[in-house]
DNA sequence: CCGGTGATGGACT
DNA sequence: GTCCATCACCGGA
């Protein structure tokens, strides 16, 4: 098996969120279902720093819900959204911060059939997992993956794949959100990629 | 290519 | 009752 396929462990989630949604493009996501499996290599992700932020489902503090959020990293935050998609986040740094990456889009690397199968509104492969939605149906990835440990050798992992180089990155702001000592760019991906989500805004390199 | 908007259900106030 | 970390489709240019 090649360097690309070996997973990543949970010290590689427990670090500053930002630094691991960096360090995150370029990885491969991989998920087995009893169908086969799909694996995509992440080209856009967006960091949610947990409590403290306002964009954050964690804001209000501890729910049913948003538990998996403050337990430890390397687990799966899978959320229902507009009333028919899931998305879903890895939960990163120390265990209690509600810290958390959402996986935005990719290119699907293995298992373009049954992702396509999954994506039946898809006209280009490009499109199986542009947007967190897409990402995550391609992946077949759904309520019943909500808290996975990614760490643990199941069927929902992440792949060491490709990083990629600083010159390939590119960081936007969110929208809507102003902290006290400045703007966080909190969106990160691979520029140029044709596979980053549509809505795209500021793009710029880090120097 | 672009912007507007309906679909649809759960979490939270 | 309101608010969504969205997507797909439709019509206009």
């Amino acid at each position: 098996m090649g360097a690309g396929l070996t997973p990543l462990g949970r010290d590689f989630f427990a670090r500053d969120v930002l630094q691991v949604a960096r360090d995150l493009l370029g990885r491969t996501v991989r998920h087995r279902t009893p169908a086969g499996v799909v694996a995509v290599r992440l080209s856009e992700v967006e960091a949610y720093a947990g409590e403290s932020d306002p964009g954050s489902h964690a804001f209000r503090g501890r729910t049913p819900r948003t538990a998996v959020m403050f337990g430890p990293p390397g687990h799966a935050y899978v959320y229902f959204s507009y009333g028919m998609h899931w998305c879903v986040n890895l939960v990163c740094g120390s265990e209690g911060t509600a810290a958390a990456v959402l996986l935005r889009a990719g290119q699907v690397v293995e298992g373009v059939d049954l992702a396509r199968s999954r994506r039946v509104a898809a006209k280009r492969p490009v499109d199986l997992a542009r947007g967190p939605a897409r990402l995550t149906q391609a992946l077949g990835v759904a309520r019943e993956q909500g808290g996975a440990d990614v760490c643990a050798g199941g069927d929902l992992q992440v792949l060491a794949g490709s990083p990629v180089t600083d010159a390939e990155v590119a960081w936007g702001p969110r929208v809507g959100v102003s902290g006290p000592g400045g703007v966080t760019p909190w969106r990160v991906w691979i520029a140029d990629d044709p596979t980053v989500s549509a809505y795209r805004v500021g793009g710029r390199r880090t120097p």
